[in-house]
DNA sequence: ACGAGGTCCTGCGAGC
DNA sequence: TGCTCGCAGGACCTCG
């Protein structure tokens, strides 16, 4: 399930093969992941258009043409985006949504067995719009400790759910969310007005570090995510609670809980250790 | 402003 | 073995 660390390591990888270059007979395959464009526009946007950069806003993938156009894609639950420097085998070439030609023997894929993710085609004016919907990142040279508790000021609600919300901070799910939490030993369902100075402190260094880490490893492979050269991401094997309920926990020995009461989301934290204000 | 719940979508594992 | 059911969950929506 991309999130920040998943949708960086796409870009980082896809960045060196696609910029300078050309989607050559572009296809669609699914026209439902559309949102604001149609097939006809879309595909004649890439074809007549050499992509000059490849970057990350939030979870999505941005892609910039010669042209000021952006096509952003959502890869959201399942999608996965890659360059194939050779044929693909047979399931690989299953749930392909947007697929390209690079020239030698190069294809641009957008594969996505769910179909939740999204494609968008923007002008500048669309751009700005779509981008000011979101929060800052967390990974910019000038997030700094204020700007991140400007994030968690004027609600009520649970810190994580706070940590997930994209119009406060951009790139954070389930999976970071529930990592940062645990590391900053807060709990998950506290309101972020009941957060002490020193718990915001260590919330914003653990939702640094745990980015930070899971970026060098290049992400976490679940089930279906992939990096931007179809391998699975290693940040899995360094996950602290996340997927481990049942477990002991890693510093106190208590059996980890999961509950689902935060946002209808799979919420796994330590009550022993994180119970500090 | 808030929470609850629905929607999209398919694969997979649990349970009978 | 084969079936149904619920869950995975990000982003959006409506309703009360």
């Amino acid at each position: 399930m991309p999130e920040l660390p998943e949708v960086e390591t796409i870009v980082r990888e896809l960045r060196p093969a696609l910029v300078g270059h050309t989607l050559l007979h572009p296809r669609l395959h699914a026209t439902d992941v559309l949102r604001g464009v149609s097939a006809a526009r879309l595909l004649a946007t890439l074809r007549a258009n050499r992509i000059v950069e490849v970057s990350r806003r939030a979870k999505h993938v941005v892609m910039q043409f010669a042209s000021g156009h952006r096509m952003i894609i959502q890869p959201r639950m399942t999608g996965v985006l890659i360059v194939y420097a050779r044929r693909r085998l047979p399931e690989e070439r299953r749930y392909v949504v947007l697929e390209a030609s690079l020239g030698h023997g190069r294809t641009f894929v957008f594969q996505d067995v769910r179909r939740l993710g999204t494609v968008w085609l923007l002008d500048e004016a669309g751009w700005r719009s779509y981008t000011a919907r979101f929060g800052p990142e967390p990974l910019a040279d000038d997030f700094d400790f204020a700007r991140f508790e400007a994030c968690l000021r004027g609600t009520r609600q649970a810190t994580k759910k706070v940590l997930m919300d994209q119009r406060r901070l951009a790139g954070v799910g389930n999976i970071y969310a529930n990592e940062a939490l645990f590391r900053a030993r807060v709990d998950p369902s506290r309101p972020t007005d009941r957060l002490d100075r020193a718990a915001r402190r260590r919330l914003y260094r653990a939702v640094l570090d745990v980015l930070v880490e899971a970026v060098e490893h290049r992400g976490t492979t679940v089930r279906d995510y992939r990096t931007g050269t179809g391998e699975r991401g290693e940040h899995q094997e360094a996950l602290d609670v996340y997927g481990r309920g049942g477990e002991p926990c890693a510093r106190c020995g208590t059996r980890l809980a999961t509950t689902h009461v935060i946002d209808g989301r799979a919420t796994t934290f330590c009550f022993r250790c994180q119970g500090e204000p």
